[in-house]
DNA sequence: ATCCCCTGCTAAAACCATTTAGCAATTGCC
DNA sequence: GGCAATTGCTAAATGGTTTTAGCAGGGGAT
């Protein structure tokens, strides 16, 4: 444990150069015409030192600080925020820098704060992260960092991370399809007549224009859709029961995996068997999916790969276009056996 | 959006003042002889240009930086680990303070990495935090920067902050005594006989020493005790499954709620209902035991407000205490009515 | 009148790395 | 041999703040 840090200055006395010479060589440059010796003596004082640069020493001089700041509106109140964070973080270590989480809690006067906290501390860049997908609003940015939004849009700033939702609710449909069933499904989540000039984030306008626009191409319809605002299991409990007492579905398709779970609980207590009474697909890959038995077939999102692809964006380059995540399939046990076994093959991925 | 931040050199000028003036009344320094003219003035500059001190050259000079690290071995594998972080977040919110996340999956190199990323960065305090609470491992730290350990424990480092799993452990018995139910109590998750040797970490090892004191204390004994290496949902369901075909317990004390939840549904297709034939306790307060139906009385691990109390701990002065932290009672439906219901009052909370 | 203290402020150093401008010595060219 | 170009390196400025040391001027005590 030594007394003081040792800085760029030591390094260069040791290899007896100066410590512009010490400073080129330990930033890499090659523009340099420093000898090969001169290098060798470098590396070899510093590593015999143990010389690690002062990040707020170089910050000061050169406004890059290795890091980036994490913005979101909630941190962990839904399990999707710990995805993207997973993967941002494994982004940015990779490309060596550090990540600042901040929590605004979707309160502008924090949202200006974290801005703020996180400029003043010289990070690279900026994302913005929301927990629903939603148009998410940013304060004014002195100076121009880049920035990406993640599972949000703003107006301001093109570069976004969102799922494929669209791309997800066809294929949801799709698996659906190749079940052989044609009759007796219901969708779970949502009915537009009961929701007009209901705000629905764009994410799952977005899924349900996949599904509409897939049950039309596989010449399908819906039996019955049944809507309620928030998706959590109880309100898929409470739907499916009162589904149940006047008609007795072949297929759910569930518009999260909560509200899938609520349905599980119905259809087991009305003596119900998945599949083989009732098939259901739903979306999210919810931890939940896995627990349940038989486990639950959902088209997931990609949180990982998400946070991952935003902090790629933003530390290479100018980021400006709008970039969309597949929604990988999770095959589990809850759709019955296709009729034709061969095509979901295709599309299968593991747990 | 101006070219060039505003530096305290502008601020001075503008004030009419030296920069160390600008200085020491921006920085709140009470011991000065500045007059109050000058501080008006001063803070009347400041605030009409925008000025952001420059935490880099802050920090330069100070060698703090009002950041401090959270390094977790894991990050988002366990919903638990949101908690924590959440927690921290806040409290670090509350003390101006910024937080960087680093995730080292547990592995040295990593972990040496983030802690050498976050000492560069001269954070002022660094954070351990394990996702299952165990001794750490924490590289050699040059200087002296204060370190918490949260849910886990280093010799080196006694600051640590744990869940009173001890009291829980005995509270979750207390809840099961009043019920009045006094045989046919089963443990699930484990058994000593079948575990010798096997490791369980320190926080477990409480949990079930406040158990099996408690039901000393309350004259009761178990039934059977069944164990298995990980408290996932389908090894509830295994073992609660096997119990059915031998035995028909009256009470279920689980280990976590994944067990729960697994036994929940064993009991469920057994035909048994629950609270009426069996009534289930479970430590946690895992997101799925506010699910379950009926919902699962817990007594959870207070994450957040662990997270928060390593932050506070570690801002407010040289840490050096283990600092235990109560696990609330969270009462739903899986226990029967208690035989004297004014006991359970007083330790009722809310979901 | 001298000395001392107090008030209200400032000059300049320090923190540590990066970068611009440029110096001395050698090589290349004719 | 004379001149330019190249090679290999360094001095010094720079970034923005904090902090140490100290200055100028006024007042009080002696």
């Amino acid at each position: 444990m030594q007394k003081k840090r040792v800085t760029l200055a030591d390094v260069a006395r040791l290899a007896g150069l100066s410590p512009t010479a010490a400073s080129m060589i330990l930033t890499g440059r090659h523009d340099t015409r420093l000898s090969a010796e001169a290098h060798a003596k470098v590396h070899a004082a510093a590593t015999s030192l143990g010389y690690r640069p002062n990040v707020a020493a170089r910050a000061l001089r050169t406004d890059r600080s290795r890091s980036i700041a994490f913005i979101s509106d909630y941190v962990a109140t839904t399990r999707f925020a710990s995805g993207l964070i997973r993967g941002a973080l494994a982004a940015a270590e990779e490309a060596k820098h550090v990540m600042l989480l901040l929590e605004t809690g979707g309160e502008p006067a924090r949202e200006l704060q974290a801005v703020e906290a996180a400029l003043d501390r010289q990070v690279d860049g900026l994302i913005f992260a929301a927990m629903r997908a939603r148009e998410v609003f940013v304060p004014p940015l002195s100076g121009n960092v880049p920035v990406v939004m993640l599972n949000g849009t703003s107006a301001r700033f093109p570069a976004a991370v969102l799922p494929d939702e669209y791309e997800g609710g066809r294929t949801a449909v799709r698996l659906l399809a190749e079940t052989g069933i044609t009759d007796s499904i219901v969708l779970l989540g949502h009915n537009p007549a009961d929701e007009k000039g209901l705000f629905r984030s764009q994410s799952i306008a977005r899924r349900l224009a996949g599904i509409r626009d897939a049950m039309a191409a596989h010449g399908l319809g819906f039996d019955a859709e049944l809507s309620c605002w928030n998706w959590e299991p109880n309100h898929g409990y409470d739907l499916t029961k009162g589904l149940l007492r006047k008609r007795r579905p072949k297929a759910i398709l569930c518009l999260n995996d909560r509200l899938a779970f609520g349905a599980y609980q119905a259809l087991g207590e009305a003596g119900l068997t998945i599949p083989g009474d009732v098939s259901l697909v739903s979306f999210d890959n919810d931890e939940l999916a896995s627990y349940l038995r038989p486990g639950l077939t959902t088209i997931s999102l990609p949180h990982e790969a998400m946070g991952r692809r935003a902090v790629q964006m933003l530390l290479e380059g100018q980021p400006g276009q709008e970039e969309l995540i597949t929604m990988p399939t999770v095959l589990r046990g809850s759709l019955i056996a296709p009729t034709q076994p061969d095509a979901v093959q295709k599309l299968s991925s593991t747990v």
